[in-house]
DNA sequence: AATATAAGGTGTAATATTTACACTAAGTAA
DNA sequence: TTACTTAGTGTAAATATTACACCTTATATT
């Protein structure tokens, strides 16, 4: 920066892609536009970055907006900024992408208030979307592929207790890969990043399983050995 | 975005961290600013975003303004956007690392009208930053460690040309982690994603080594595959 | 021309990880 | 009591990773 800096007509906002689980189906929150352009359009949630609000919270403020839900785990993935993608005006937006737990004790729904209608979408069901947030998404999804495989993100998408089925589904349905059930239960098991609860799964018909969840200490602990799926 | 745009004194920026390695040294590309804020300090290279221009757009100006080359390889990493990281407004920078190489034929000489000085600097050895630079710095060091297990990124360090040794070199630096010799050969040369090219090194003592260089068409066809150090 | 020097280049055995694969156990519902 | 559905488990073969040391080759020196 080598300026006063230069104003033009410009700015800033957040898009999110809000990814949540359920059934074995990922999905995505979408919203039905209320306004030009692309009024009655599919898009996704986002908002103008608020003149005192830093990236991230900016993010958790849409979000919460929308689901009612604060602390969700959330992760900016890129910044768009192509001249010509809002037929406004420039805006550059940050793209994130949001987990959520769908499944388990409550479901998630969107608040009216933020958008004429929104939905959770199957990823494999996706209508037009407004703008580039068709591109938006995409990055987003391949982002979460390649993150899954390193990083606990997976344990986001479900409820805080789980059964190793679950977990393996999340793994099956981001990598779009059947897994081999005991192959997955021993390698998941072997990084000591799990905790059993000695518990059983309640209210299902058939054999309970064994429910755990992610052991943020001991994932903590294992800093730097990397874990790969 | 439900509204109409709105507007208030916001901009955005470029910062890049370009990356070189030299004899066995990764370095970066620092510049001394000539004006305030924070005169006389070190920065990133970086710059405003100019009305018609992309992001990538403008980063590749901004390399190409310092160092005089196009095509450099380039990837956007994350933006920065906290509400006072500059002190005259509101500044969302979007960061970028750049891969260049140093070694080999010609040395890449960082062009003065750009700033009062650009000089190379090793990253064990910065000094302190302006701005938020420092954190930026970091986090992209973070990214290229990670991305260079399982990208292809090693080869935009080196000279087209190189040998096994020098690119070696590059993961024991940039994973600050001592290898060894044959095994490291052996991994590499078994992605076959390297192209023998049946001729030494040139201008060396002692005894000359193979030349070998990557090959995007069979690294390409990888596809799926990963690659992984 | 003989010798010293410095880096290039190579193989194997031990260990660890990954893969492929199929049946029994447990709980519910009819 | 039986049928159904999902939970849960082990092993052998193949593959990948690690640890490790010496000879080769080209140049520079005497």
């Amino acid at each position: 920066m080598n300026e006063v800096l230069p104003k033009f007509d410009s700015t800033f906002s957040i898009d999110c892609v809000v990814f949540g689980f359920d059934e074995g189906e990922l999905k995505i929150l979408l919203i039905e536009r209320n306004e030009e352009p692309f009024k009655d359009w599919w898009a996704l949630p986002g908002n103008i970055v608020g003149e005192n609000e830093s990236l991230d919270q900016s993010a958790g403020r849409i979000l919460n907006e929308l689901t009612g839900l604060s602390n969700i785990y959330m992760e900016q993935y890129y910044t768009f900024g192509d001249v010509n993608r809002h037929p406004q005006g420039r805006v550059v937006s940050i793209a994130y992408y949001a987990l959520l737990r769908l499944g388990g004790d409550k479901a998630v729904k969107p608040i009216s208030t933020y958008a004429k209608k929104a939905n959770w979408i199957d990823v494999k069901d996706l209508p037009k979307l407004a703008f580039d947030h068709k591109k938006i998404f995409e990055t987003g999804l391949e982002k979460i592929k390649r993150r899954i495989k390193h990083q606990p993100i997976a344990f986001e998408l479900l409820p805080e207790k789980f059964t190793l089925t679950q977990l393996q589904n999340v793994y099956e349905v981001i990598g779009d890969k059947k897994l081999d059930k005991r192959n997955f239960r021993k390698k998941m098991l072997s990084f000591g990043i799990l905790k059993d609860l000695e518990e059983k799964q309640q209210g299902v018909s058939f054999r309970a399983a064994t429910l755990y969840k992610f052991d943020k200490r001991k994932y903590a602990k294992l800093f730097g050995k990397e874990i790969s799926f």
